[in-house]
DNA sequence: GCCCATTGTCTACAAATGTGGACGATAGAT
DNA sequence: ATCTATCGTCCACATTTGTAGACAATGGGC
């Protein structure tokens, strides 16, 4: 049975036009090489090298072997790089999960930069409204929007954004039914809801007052994006993170209503499994998110 | 430092999916392949295969180095599938040496077809008048047309062709100086002779009755196309062997003088250093040469 | 739930390989 | 011609690796 790690040696004799060159290089033991090249030559059945006290030439047929054995050499380097690349750096894949908005508003920005920066990584994302058992279901992240605080579920939390909910209504709506001028005259209006079950707003100024409200319901939705036709067709007012009415405001199809209140705030969080054992690959993906996703 | 035979041994685990099918495979010990496979995480400091007594998965890392490590043994079996071509498919030079004549008359239609039966064979022809010293010079084979027995110069022999010389003349010549009935009439004759210090022409028919002849010297060279040039343009009577005036006669250019007699023959021996040790091509090369060379 | 066949791991011992240093060969300097 | 430095090979001994068989784990069959 062949020793490839003779064929190595064969090959660093070459390289080095003899035993001996090629012993203080490796630094190992000349007569180490000696047998080694002997033995392979036996084993071949061949001479690859002719040598003697002071002469070293590479037979013809040593020639055509050394070629074969130096690519040998450069997979197995390759072999070995490869390990220690990806040990050093981010690849393989990033399994993350993620409510729709969220993966529409945020992740779809940020994915493909993402991808561009880390060439050996795989992203894979899932976007879904349902809970999602983070452990359970074998993903590496979960990026998580709330209101309230998580509660404290075991895995490592890291925020990352804050972004405030507005009043908002399209002027025609306003010009027909009236600006509401405080908080308590939002109870005549009509509310674009998210939940019935839902406790209407609760509405926080700069000065700290807190005041909840509760519209007429009039329209509801627990989805954004129908939430937000929904007010630029005058059905009413509703409440919405900045991010996500910031494009229909600036057109004019939407106008704030009480620009000095905002109802509540919501919060953007990854969750990930423990810290112990992460791969460089889900760290460079939390390290990226909160670097590039403004504080709110 | 790396042992390689541990890249082929996890190479080989991985195509068997296992330790056991792995080591029924190979035919060496399952615990020789477990041993082996940990002693290469442990120096890569990776697991490249998750496994318990009934579970068999290699990791992502595992499969990406997997992949080095088969092209790897690739390249190895072609190395050592290098050797063992070479040792059995006729390859690499083989070096012949030849007189001008020979070359032109017998390797010129050999050597193209020769070097098309062995793609892998490189022929090499040195065609001189001079005396070589095959060993000393380094050819691998000598191309000699003789007259007299080669000596024995511990060399191996091989014969390949004898060819009879012929007496020739052109029809203008026999017109004019007349048709020699017998040989004793080639004294009043003009020769056209190799060389001044030969003793003519020693004539040798079928009934094997030898008489030795000597022409008038007209026209001495030591080259046959020359003698045959001479020979067409009238100026004597020539000895040239069969081969070489053949076209000539056919033609009508030259003529037979004593149809029934030679003027002796000429031999063709290929000569080799010792048959011990002796490369495939170069055997190769002979086998050629002696099957397709008329015998004579 | 129990039994059986097969898995992969571990270990004491056998076998193979690595090595330091001696030695003969060789080429260059004197 | 002689001397010296360096080459590659050889060998007794040290070190490492290969292996047989025991053992725990596991999944399928009954």
């Amino acid at each position: 049975m062949r020793n490839l790690n003779d064929f190595i040696v064969f090959a660093h004799v070459v390289d080095h036009k003899g035993f001996a060159p090629a012993a203080r290089a490796l630094n190992v033991p000349k007569s180490t090489l000696s047998k080694r090249v002997a033995e392979l030559e036996r084993t071949l059945g061949v001479r690859l090298i002719n040598r003697t006290s002071r002469r070293f030439t590479v037979t013809e047929i040593g020639e055509d072997f050394y070629r074969h054995a130096a690519a040998m050499l450069i997979e197995a380097e390759a072999a070995e790089a490869v390990v220690k690349g990806r040990l050093a750096e981010p690849s393989g894949t990033v399994r993350i999960t993620a409510s729709v908005p969220t993966a529409q508003m945020m992740l779809a920005g940020l994915l493909p930069p993402l991808a561009q920066a880390y060439p050996k990584m795989r992203v894979m994302l899932h976007a879904t409204d349902r809970f999602v058992d983070v452990v359970q279901e074998g993903f590496d992240i979960a990026v998580r929007d709330h209101f309230a605080p998580l509660p404290d579920s075991g895995m490592v939390q890291r925020r990352v954004a804050t972004d405030a909910i507005l009043l908002v209504a399209s002027p025609a709506y306003l010009e027909t039914s009236g600006h509401p001028r405080d908080p308590s005259e939002l109870s005549r209006h009509d509310g674009l809801l998210a939940s019935l079950t839902a406790e209407g707003w609760t509405m926080r100024n700069e000065a700290g007052v807190v005041v909840r409200v509760r519209p007429m319901p009039r329209f509801v939705a627990d989805e954004s994006d129908v939430l937000l036709s929904a007010a630029v067709s005058g059905l009413g007012i509703t409440a919405l993170p900045r991010k996500i009415c910031r494009a229909e405001i600036e057109a004019g199809r939407l106008v704030r209503v009480l620009a000095d209140w905002e109802a509540g705030s919501v919060t953007t969080t990854l969750l990930m499994p423990h810290r112990r054992g992460q791969l460089p690959s889900v760290r460079a993906v939390v390290d990226f998110i909160v670097a590039h996703v403004p504080e709110g």
